[in-house]
DNA sequence: TAGGCCATCTGGTCCT
DNA sequence: AGGACCAGATGGCCTA
């Protein structure tokens, strides 16, 4: 079911050196295959400095990698700045995935060799899902707080009467989530086997495209489907019944409304 | 085999 | 000028 783990495990974001550099070489070829004859594309070891170009070879090269300056450069010059420019690129990819990876880590997900990694678009989603849950959660803290010391512990024995006999999902091992005193059972909306499939949904995104579903997630039969951050159930074991107290209930329209806000971009585009 | 996901290359643009 | 960032193109790997 999880085959994926292999791929997983066996596609690092940054491959060694040697394969880089090989993978260089033949991307310059094929790049270039319009410009080097495919004599010289099967002697790739002399695309390293040490392959003779033709004089359309080079000014082709120079043409299309040095036009902006105008300037002819010779073709190891050209071969050592696009390999830079490469080297560089791929270590921002490379520092982009390990963020990612590390955001992978703190998400409520099951982590594991037999679980497939989520894909970066779901990373993110799930991410930006799992933010507006801890803020709503947060809301919903401190309105029970002023509530309990204002008019009296509604919520004083640290869980409401209406919650009943549910019970509660069990916290996700390694999972930072803070327990909260009126449910110290940490609940994971985002979480099997009430795992809504709206919760990870954005706008334009179907959660059936942007989420396999042998990833575990985001797949409860009969879960309530919506838009996004439309709601967060908590789960009764056993019963697959949402949890009907108010820290279950639905997002205040202010944080549901993030989805609505575009992200301004941090350098400015505006010219 | 089609489609999804990913890494990489590449050229353009913007910023410092 | 050099580096960061971005998006398009390309090809590989994997799954359904």
């Amino acid at each position: 079911m999880d085959s994926d783990t292999s791929r997983v495990s066996s596609r690092p974001s940054s491959p060694e050196v040697d394969d880089i550099f090989l993978a260089t070489l033949k991307k310059s070829v094929h790049s270039y295959s319009s410009a080097v004859t495919s004599t010289q594309c099967d002697h790739l070891s002399e695309l390293h400095g040490l392959r003779t170009l033709t004089a359309e070879d080079e000014e082709s090269l120079a043409l299309r990698l040095a036009k902006k300056d105008h300037k002819l450069l010779s073709e190891n010059e050209l071969q050592t700045i696009r390999l830079k420019i490469n080297s560089r690129e791929r270590k921002r990819m490379h520092d982009l995935n390990v963020a990612m990876d590390g955001l992978r880590e703190v998400m409520p997900y099951a982590h594991g060799p037999s679980v497939r990694k989520l894909s970066k678009i779901a990373t993110l989603l799930l991410a930006r899902n799992y933010i507006l849950m801890l803020s709503n959660s947060l809301e919903e803290m401190k309105r029970l707080v002023s509530e309990i010391y204002g008019s009296g512990a509604h919520h004083g024995g640290f869980h409401p009467a209406a919650c009943g006999t549910m019970t509660h999902a069990g916290p996700v091992p390694g999972h930072p989530v803070v327990s909260h005193a009126s449910h110290p059972a940490v609940h994971h909306p985002l979480l099997p086997p009430a795992v809504s499939t709206a919760s990870l949904s954005a706008p334009g995104i179907s959660a059936v495209t942007s989420v396999r579903a042998h990833h575990g997630l985001l797949k409860a039969p009969g879960a309530a489907a919506g838009p996004l951050g439309s709601s967060f159930h908590h789960w009764g074991v056993g019963t697959g019944m949402p949890c009907p107290c108010s820290m279950c209930q639905v997002p205040p329209p202010h944080v549901t409304s993030m989805s609505a806000v575009p992200m301004p971009r941090l350098t400015s585009d505006s010219k």
